[in-house]
DNA sequence: CTAAAAACAAACAGACAGTATGTTTTTATA
DNA sequence: TATAAAAACATACTGTCTGTTTGTTTTTAG
């Protein structure tokens, strides 16, 4: 059983590959099976007996990018002491993980719109959110931010704000980026105040 | 032209009654054009009459949405002098009027999937991201945020939390709500600290 | 009262998603 | 190594959908 998942890999592969650029650029429902087959020189057959439907294409690039995602906050996270330090740094890792337009717009506007946000909760348990909230607990337990605040409910926010800033911040400029990042601090700074 | 305009406007009413609960039940991928029409009690020749395709109903709908949002926000502000009890009580709102699952899923979700973040920021103009933004420079101008943030910065990422606030606070319990509107004071109090 | 326009209805054409059926390649076994 | 089973792949088909076209009824304006 080698040169099989060989074939296998290979195929899947190619079919991931065209299928991250294409609903990338064109969205979910702005993309056909015959299309992707088609690019991913594949037959409509090979591409069903591999995935379930359509959407489970989708679901499969999805946890790709955030495997990616995760292992690239992972390789640039330094040993951090300071544990805001350590939420601010990680927070500017996803912000640069992100500037990917095709990442963007696969986990932040078709994986909710397509898979649901139950779905992609799941599926982003053990990357993002997860993190952001262990150091959030952390920093609480070291008295660098209040503990009167939901750890939940501030992960909530705060995600929703790097989401946000991912999306806006990398329009055209560079510069809006930057404004991103010191907003984003300055928030961070303003709770540890409340400490 | 009286009886032409009423015919038109109760046909219209009827295909967006209808299409604004499945689209928010089963979202715009999981709704037809026959669907509508049927459940409309109108033929499809004429809802293609009066919108031009599927995607713009779900425009017609989403743009009732705002407005139904933005008056419900303004129907509720009170004066307020403390520039920051003016975006507190504003978000507070904003908070509020998201409260049905159907404007968060049509807002959150199908919109920008369907129509685009640009779009969705044109429609969106009038309503929440203008009135926070001007909320923020007031403030900033009265010396209690401050003045080196970038105000739309500040806006995008206030903006991301307070949806992604909206979508998790709403789960089954009202005890997340609570703890939402909790986590996002601090984060108003803890960023007019550092004015 | 009648011609033009608007609103509505029905039929149609092209395309798509998912399935069923058939074929080739690989694997496991005798 | 020969062969049966299974996996991978290919093709054909069904029902449905979207958007358009063509036709009919209702309303408006002169």
């Amino acid at each position: 059983m080698a040169k099989n998942d060989a074939r296998s890999a290979r195929t899947r592969r190619k079919v991931l590959d065209v299928s991250r650029k294409l609903f990338a650029d064109h969205g979910y429902g702005g993309v056909s099976t015959p299309q992707i087959a088609q690019q991913a020189g594949v037959s409509r057959g090979a591409l069903y007996h591999h995935f379930s439907d359509k959407a489970a294409i989708l679901e499969a690039v999805i946890i790709a990018e955030y495997k990616a995602i995760a292992s690239a906050i992972d390789a640039g996270t330094r040993a951090q002491s300071d544990p805001m330090e350590a939420l601010i740094e990680g927070g500017d890792l996803f912000l640069s993980a992100m500037s990917d337009p095709a990442s963007r717009r696969l986990l932040l506007i078709e994986g909710p719109a397509v898979l649901g946000k139950s779905r992609m909760d799941e599926l982003d348990a053990a990357t993002t959110t997860q993190t952001l909230l262990a150091g959030i607990e952390a920093a609480q337990q070291a008295g660098c931010l209040p503990t009167d605040i939901d750890p939940a409910a501030l992960t909530s926010l705060m995600t929703g704000a790097y989401d946000r800033g991912a999306i806006d911040g990398f329009g055209d400029d560079s510069e809006n980026q930057l404004a991103i990042r010191h907003a984003i601090r300055a928030v961070w700074f303003g709770l540890s105040r409340l400490a």
